[in-house]
DNA sequence: ATGAAAGCGCTAACAT
DNA sequence: ATGTTAGCGCTTTCAT
């Protein structure tokens, strides 16, 4: 089955016996004028002849593309699912399509989608980097692609940027800990490599200060990658070695959620009760939290919110010749649930 | 800061004293013999001019493009963010990208996408359909979109699908229930107006007949829209349901992950424990019915195989020109966790 | 109000 | 082995 060619403008405007010069600007809704005798006549055809347009043709000429690319480590990730769906969201809603590029935390390949996406003219990205090296991403900067850097800032670069207020969150939890009456609390994370981790890390350590308590972080080997189900993984293993602490924590703070309920299901293995022997806070606010037993109380974030925001902001940037950097800050929110509880009076 | 015009091979051309044929022939590395010399000249000022290839002009001239589009439901669902992850996986082996399109569960969107993916010249399409009238699809490959459904079948057309044996996960699933000693069976289910859910319920009728069983289905309203935490709200309100008959079952059956889980919810907190009390099963595998305690039984569909499955045929369709449309029918598996436990013996 | 023509960046006959 | 040229589908000056 071969496929007839698809009818262009110059068919058309054979066919109605006009320059494809005024095909083009009624089939572009270009609002040049044009008689209504040719407009109906050109509509009348365009339909006949089923005409598609080429973006292609328009694009190559205008040199204007609608399509963005997200670029994020994985999509596996329900808080990177919920801030695409964000993104594609306000992207629609300006006629912009989304290319996505998991970068399955590799930094080569990010540096390959990079590429691509700028080698397919796309100017406009909204990208969650997982590269130490900005270098690259400068580079393209240079070359006149538009970025918006969300969940992982980047530091160096006159970046726009929306995240998390981590630091803020941290600080919320852990002082929700102590609120509780806790003063053994542990802090479990993946590496502190990442600036959004880092800035969890450092909302405890203020909030464990003030509070003139001790310290007790476990940290993920730096060397390991963890997604999914093997942040998941990570919690049990981490809790494992909390465990064999001489003084237990009465609480535990893990970094995401997907930790938290490997944190949970460890202690529940080793008969611990959550959370009447331990209580356990998250950090993300992702669905799942409600659905697992007992409901996970964590620090929520604005996901799909954050996908909207940087997507508008993304818009604007790509329309607007000069650039303002700006820098937002999204503020979380305690979701209390079932897996903290006031600490047990010791008779 | 307006950043300056990106060099050309013409620009390439002027500057190495050569035509723009031959900087084209090294640069998009034809394999058209070019003098050693002259290649090493051009190839020295493209990196000079940091040249990189406008992929437009090569697509509107070899008429080749090198994205293809992704239209789901919604990538919330965590069974399609593991698709979409095989799909780019084995896309990016062939050097394609993606184009993401949540249809969010509207056919209207659904279609726009449809039309927009094909003026973008996008000539490949993986598709999990929701509407009822495929005659847009029909329109779209009669003008040479290549396209593979899967999960959804689409039964009219001569299209190539792949999708999971549904039918035969039914089975597997209620006969495993019945090999426990159950006899009062439920099946809970969204609206039976989807392939897959018609599958397993068929598959579940036919095990239920061939143990001469009373039938017990409950499904959901069929105006509602359910969709990642909508689906846990609608096990709940089934369960609900459910609990009010007057001989009340031993085993539930839920049309997926999801749904499950929300099962086992309300059944928690209705007071009865899962599964002691009452046995519940599954039907999707996504990893977070490990998770969840007890861990969920359930089928297991290859998800992200699908994937990839769905990109390599489509690979191959947009290679050759001629067309029989293949069928893949992924075999289900049981695996066996927590939330099944043989009938307890009533005294 | 309409048309002619150039050109966006690239490739591919077709010459030489 | 290299160059000349036409053209992919579209928009947009510039004439008329």
């Amino acid at each position: 089955m071969t496929t007839p060619k698809p009818a262009t403008i110059h068919d058309i405007a054979r066919l109605a016996g006009v320059s494809s010069a005024t095909v083009s600007r009624v089939l572009s809704n270009s609002g040049y004028p044009v008689s209504a005798k040719l407009r109906e006549k050109i509509l009348r055809t365009a339909k006949e002849v089923h005409y598609v347009p080429n973006l292609l043709g328009k694009q190559l000429k205008t040199n204007i593309n609608t399509t963005i690319g997200v670029i994020v480590p994985s999509i596996t990730n329900p808080f990177y699912s919920s801030v695409l769906l964000g993104i594609e969201e306000t992207a629609r809603k300006n006629n912009y399509n989304v290319l996505l590029c998991n970068s399955m935390h590799d930094p080569v390949l990010e540096e390959t989608y990079l590429r691509t996406t700028f080698e397919k003219q796309i100017r406009g990205l909204i990208l969650s980097s997982i590269t130490e090296d900005k270098k690259a991403i400068q580079d393209y900067i240079r070359m006149g692609q538009r970025i918006i850097a969300i969940d992982q800032k980047i530091d160096d670069a006159g970046i726009s940027q929306v995240e998390f207020d981590y630091h803020k969150g941290g600080l919320l939890a852990t002082r929700h800990l102590i609120a509780n009456g806790h003063r053994r609390i542990a802090f479990v994370t993946a590496p502190l490599d990442r600036p959004s981790r880092i800035g969890i890390h450092s909302g405890y350590l203020e909030a464990m200060r003030e509070a003139g308590l001790e310290l007790l972080v476990k940290e993920t080997a730096r060397d390991h990658k963890y997604d999914g189900i093997y942040e998941f993984e990570n919690g049990k293993a981490l809790t494992s070695m909390l465990l064999e602490e001489e003084d237990k924590p009465t609480a535990v703070f893990a970094c995401n959620d997907m930790t938290a309920f490997g944190v949970i299901h460890q202690l529940d293995a080793s008969g611990f009760r959550v959370p009447d022997d331990i209580s356990v806070i998250g950090f993300d606010g992702i669905d799942f939290g409600e659905i697992v037993r007992p409901a996970l109380t964590t620090i929520k974030q604005p996901n799909a919110e954050m996908g909207r925001l940087a997507c508008s902001m993304l818009m604007e940037a790509m329309q607007s010749d000069g650039f303002e950097p700006v820098h937002l800050l999204l503020q979380p929110k305690l979701i209390e649930r079932q897996s903290v509880a006031p600490i047990a009076i010791e008779a």
